[in-house]
RNA sequence: UGGGGCGUGGCCAAGUGGUAAGGCACGGGAUUUUGGUUCCCGCAUGCGCAGGUUCGAAUCCUGCCGCCCCAGCCA
């Protein structure tokens, strides 16, 4: 599967324009050159996984390079724990940039320099104005703005005033750098946006080193063309940077060709949104510090973090994409695909294992007392090649106390007085007495089992509807389960707009099963591993979660469930 | 009321003048010791709407409608 996205075919407009843009020869000897550049400044989630694998999928389909490259611009809001969650991300991802991880901030000194020569060539000046006044200037949607004082400065008095910000003579906010284009353009991105503004900030990486930062519109365009990136690609609310993009780049053509690489070209592509949950960092961050969910890597939550803790696997996700496909349009993406990819995976590779989410007492009455058969069952059905498991059968169970029904509708195959059902792997019983609580409770049912049905051995020709699943009583191994469910309960909560978002939280997103009786297999499996329990859904053996010898699972996704379907009915 | 982008079935999405791919979802049936899987079958006389050009239009033209983005010294 893993192999039939590598060489699925691409038939995105990306893709398309990459390939033209080859036959025409436009990158000459360049190859295909493509970067994810984040700001460290939060987790990335399962929106940013499209961007990921879209620029490193398009570099390796066409046998070009990806690179990482922080957009590390603004040291107020970076910080190395975020460079380093999406490093891990990325890696995991599958995504990989070999030796090419690059920040925003090594190549200050040459956009420094750059700036230089558009201040020179009277493309850039140094404002006086604050930050209000740059905004009144700037004039509205339906108003031109107008042109600030300072913009007709001498490119002296520019040099020298941009050279003294730059070693720190002047306070934050009191001076900036913008370049000189058009403030009537219909374009604000156009109306002298500013370049470079003072911030008395220690970088991340650069330190104290600087005390002026550039802003993205004039750092991001420089540092694709200088890294040779071929096709820039980002999301669609940047369209309108686009003409500054291009200003920028063809400038740095013209005036600092050293410098520069290529003459990258920007495409933008819609941001992918899934039903049932938020994507908006303020959002998630509320959710995160109100408490609606653990942590960043809860495993409700949609970052790359939080489904690898649920469980979904980097192939999953790369499926995802893959059937989703790119396009403009606003979309939002239905998780039943996304779980449809991490089901189609784990038919196929996924161990079987037995556990009781909801357990009730089953005892055989006719199963001589403290007699233990050891029954062969199969690690996955269809495929010998993953071998089979020995699994302890004895007089008293545990089955799914919603695999029995007093009083059944006649499509009910399960368990119900007087009614036969197979126990998966070993044999047929027939239910023979319902023992309740002074409360009416079920707690015990007693059945007979037929040894002429021994799975595999039957010589009784009986047919019955209904299998279901068990764990012996003394043998079971006990662990903990966590069962998640989507974190809204309506599939578009960014959307609705007269409530805040965090009224449409479903209320049971997670439902914590402590002390699940699970066959004593299940305590030999590795942290990190996945499985399904029969039945009942694919599990991921949580890794963070699991603390000394109590195992914690959480649920990635449930089997689907057609009898659920016919309950409703 | 300025600039930009987008509208193909429930959700995505191919298609770029020759008579609507595909996936998911959904419905029906077969197989099944997981009500899982698998396998068949069905699912847009229609491409936001209205005109026009053409032998022929989702694709070209005109007009309209709807949704999204932009007035950070954020990215």
């Amino acid at each position: 599967m893993a192999k039939e996205t590598e060489t699925a075919v691409m038939t995105n407009f990306i893709y398309n324009m990459i390939k033209e843009d080859l036959e025409k020869g436009v990158l000459g000897d360049k190859c295909v050159h493509t970067r994810f550049p984040p700001e460290p400044n939060g987790y990335l989630h399962i929106g940013h996984a499209r961007a990921v694998l879209l620029n490193y999928r398009l570099a390796k389909i066409f046998g070009g390079k990806f690179n990482l490259r922080f957009d590390d611009t603004n040291p107020i809001k970076e910080e190395q724990e975020f460079v380093d969650s999406i490093m891990e991300d990325l890696r995991w991802l599958g995504a990989d940039w070999q030796e090419r991880l690059f920040f925003s901030s090594d190549y200050f000194e040459a956009k420094y320099e750059f700036a230089l020569r558009l201040i020179k060539a009277g493309k850039a000046y140094v404002c006086d104005l604050d930050q209000e006044q740059i905004r009144e200037y700037r004039g509205t949607l339906t108003e031109p703005g107008k042109e600030s004082p300072y913009r007709n400065r001498s490119v002296e008095e520019n040099l020298d005033l941009f050279k003294r910000m730059r070693s720190g003579e002047f306070p934050d906010g009191s001076r900036v750098l913008r370049a000189r284009i058009d403030m009537a353009a219909g374009n604000l991105n156009m109306r002298d946006p500013v370049l470079y503004r003072i911030l008395h900030s220690a970088h991340h990486r650069t330190g104290d080193k600087w005390c002026i930062y550039p802003m993205y519109d004039f750092d991001h365009p420089f540092s694709d063309a200088h890294e040779g990136i071929t096709h820039s690609l980002c999301s669609i609310e940047y369209t309108d940077h686009r003409p500054l993009y291009d200003w920028i780049v063809d400038n740095a053509v013209a005036l600092y060709p050293e410098a520069i690489a290529f003459r990258s070209r920007q495409t933008e592509f819609a941001r992918l949104n899934l039903t049932y949950t938020v994507m908006s960092k303020r959002k998630l961050r509320r959710l995160v510090e109100e408490k609606y969910v653990e942590s960043w890597d809860d495993p409700r939550m949609p970052t790359i973090a939080g489904m690898r803790r649920r469980g979904f696997s980097p192939t999953s996700i790369a499926d995802f994409q893959e059937r989703v496909g790119v396009s403009r349009a606003d979309s939002t993406a239905d998780l039943a695909l996304l779980e449809h990819c991490i089901r189609e995976e784990l038919e196929t590779s996924a161990p079987r294992l037995m556990a009781v989410l909801d357990p009730i007492k089953l005892v055989i009455t006719n199963w001589p007392e403290g007699n233990t058969e050891m029954t062969e069952m199969e690690n996955i059905p269809g495929d010998e090649s993953a071998g089979t498991r020995k699994v302890p059968f004895s007089r008293t169970l545990y089955i799914e106390r919603d695999d029995f029904m007093e009083d059944p509708p006649k499509k009910f195959f399960r368990l119900a007085p007087g009614r036969e059902v197979r126990l998966k792997g070993a044999y047929i019983i027939q239910c023979e007495e319902v023992i309740k609580d002074s409360e009416g409770n079920v707690v015990e049912l007693r059945c007979s089992y037929d040894p002429q049905t021994k799975s595999g051995a039957d010589t009784s020709g009986k047919k019955v509807k209904g299998v279901i699943h068990w764990v012996s009583v003394v043998h079971a191994a006990w662990i903990k389960v966590n069962l998640y469910d989507n974190l809204f309960s309506i599939e578009n909560p960014e959307e609705e707009k007269d409530v805040d978002f965090t009224d449409n939280i479903n209320p049971r997103s997670l439902l914590v099963c402590e002390n699940v009786p699970s066959e004593p297999a299940v305590a030999a499996a590795d942290p990190g591993s996945r499985f399904q329990f029969l039945r009942k859904g694919y599990f991921y053996y949580d890794p963070v979660a699991t603390k000394d010898d109590k195992l914690v699972f959480n649920r990635i996704v449930p089997l689907k469930d057609s009898w659920a379907k016919i309950k409703k009915k």
